[in-house]
DNA sequence: CTGAAAGCGCTTACAG
DNA sequence: CTGAAAGCGCTTACAG
């Protein structure tokens, strides 16, 4: 066999017939050989590795527990074709497009995961300039400059406005994440829309994720003299001081309040009573991502898609006919 | 200049002058250059990676938080010397170590973070065949292969115990976690000759990390005739369930019963009563896990280091007399 | 399909 | 210190 059979067989080039490429193909992988990565960067062939950068203030910690579960979903994808994920946590944007900008000139990456999205987003023009493959986690771009794989969150706010609708509620407050956030605006924007459909009373606190802006929010609403019936909360962590506040000011989860959260986690079950909440199949949404990038690092063009929306988990915190132990969702499950 | 000085100033190697390498150094600032990665890798001259593999069963999911901030920690070193990381998700020790030797056979990494080192781990033997560089967050390595920076546990412990011990408790229960890591045995042990040592009732029961082990454990306690006036938590989504119990078990947290965890997280202070915690200083146990194993790329032979015990920060959980604001301790110090 | 060859951008002995 | 050169392990036109 020729350098040059092998090659083209193992990049699946044209110009050699389907028998020797799969003579090939056997032999390679009788052998265990893989050819090293580095020399197939040098030569221009791409560098079988994706990138992810997370730029996140020290103030905006939310749900880590996402990001593992992203990744390992990635990875599900990578690693079956070798690839691997180079991974960056950086502390602003600006220190994000830096790393763009290098990993482009050494060509570090064949593609990037951009998560994230917020107005104004100067990422999606800068990575359009270098030229990288992207998918964005949550769009879809407004402008369009980037294909993505969405949860679409306007759905998963009707999921929860129809389940607090259901059990009566008439007066909601959603205690917001920071609405620079592109799903945060678009989760906003269901909710008010609702507002006016069911002729409800909707109000709608964006915060910087922080708890003391949070429970500092929600005893804005408690001391209204109408006040809330029902409280939806960005994120778990929102969620359980959300539940202390409450109890501190004298009402009973759920009975005088109802709470659900937009994200779920082991510590939702492990309250009592346990929290209402989104479930998103995170680690299923993962491997969407991871497929969606190699079809365009492998050259397809390809569309934006718009996931099923996630699960509402019903429990105690909402839905006082919810046994708690019902509500518990085994943590392999979580994992998913 | 000649290419020889320029790779002998960049890689700071001798036969060139002080004054040259500077001259040099300057010009290559100035221009903002940086040599090619795969160049260099397929030169021979390392791969500017690290790698970072995490192996996790669904069942063992504990505190992500940990990690992210782990590896926020680890690139504030890794940045400032233009070095990447390759962090990779897997499911088992066996494809950790099916990444570790194709790792080495591609040189795509200059050295490796090793993670939950547990009772007959057969990592640091592969590792140290492979020759890979490598630094064991949270050891020490019992056999003593591998360099490892790691946070004193039997200190934490006796922090813990210390605490309960001021405030006159004698019968003390530990929710462990999974008894083969190391971590959790060093906890365990210091929690054992505690009691020899103060006379007092202490019990370790271990757990697979998961809630519904840890309720079963803490139910049990709970229901013995003389059941202990403190539980210790291995983790804060453990501790968070455990309050549920007890609460549910019609006792009081603290005045019947005083809870602690091991881990701090932003949900310890965002629950009622706050949880009192260990904190761990995450971001800056990353950075010198980072700077020991640069230390090791760069040749060094650098003995183990173990870091300063982490602080308690006491709240309403077990002190009575800590205002939950107090216990408050602002977001962006967790994350440091 | 084969074979010989150039080239990717570095590092590193080697002779000056 | 310089300069010319080999080599790292691939990919890819190119002529057969």
């Amino acid at each position: 066999m020729s350098e040059t059979a092998v090659s083209f067989a193992l990049n699946g080039r044209p110009g050699i017939s389907d028998d020797t490429r799969a003579r090939i193909l056997n032999a390679v992988a009788e052998l265990g050989f893989t050819p090293n990565y580095a020399a197939r960067t040098l030569a221009g062939a791409g560098s079988s590795t994706i990138g992810l950068v997370v730029a996140r203030a020290p103030e905006s910690i939310g749900s880590e527990a996402f990001f593992l579960r992203l990744i390992a979903g990635i990875q599900s994808v990578l690693s079956a074709r070798h690839y691997g994920l180079l991974f960056q946590v950086v502390p602003s944007v600006e220190e994000e497009l830096d790393v763009y900008r290098r990993w482009s000139v050494d060509t570090r990456v064949d593609g990037v995961v951009l998560v994230d999205l917020h107005q104004e987003d100067p990422r999606p023009a800068v990575l359009r300039d270098l030229g990288m493959a992207a998918v964005l986690v949550g769009g879809p771009d407004p402008q369009g400059r980037l294909s993505s794989v969405a949860i679409d969150d306007a759905a998963a706010a009707r999921l929860i406005l129809d389940h607090l609708s259901a059990l009566g509620h008439r007066r909601i407050a959603y205690v917001a994440g920071d609405p620079e956030l592109e799903h945060v605006r678009q989760r906003s924007q269901a909710f008010m829309s609702y507002a006016g459909d069911a002729d409800a009373d909707v109000v709608v606190i964006p915060t910087d994720f922080s708890t003391q802006a949070g429970t500092g929010a929600l005893a804005g609403q408690l001391a209204r003299t109408e006040p809330p019936t029902a409280i939806v909360f960005e994120n778990e962590v929102l969620a359980v001081a959300g539940v202390g506040v409450i109890k501190r000011w004298g009402l009973s989860v759920p009975d005088d309040v109802a709470v659900v959260s937009f994200e779920d986690s082991v510590i939702c079950s492990a309250m009592r009573p346990q929290i209402t909440a989104l479930h998103r199949q995170t680690y299923h949404y993962g491997s969407a991502v991871a497929e969606h990038l190699m079809r365009q690092v492998n050259g397809e063009q390809v569309a934006s898609i718009v996931l099923a929306p996630p699960v509402l988990v019903a429990r105690g915190s909402s839905d006082p006919s919810a046994a708690d132990d019902d509500g518990d969702l085994p943590v392999s499950d979580l994992l998913k």
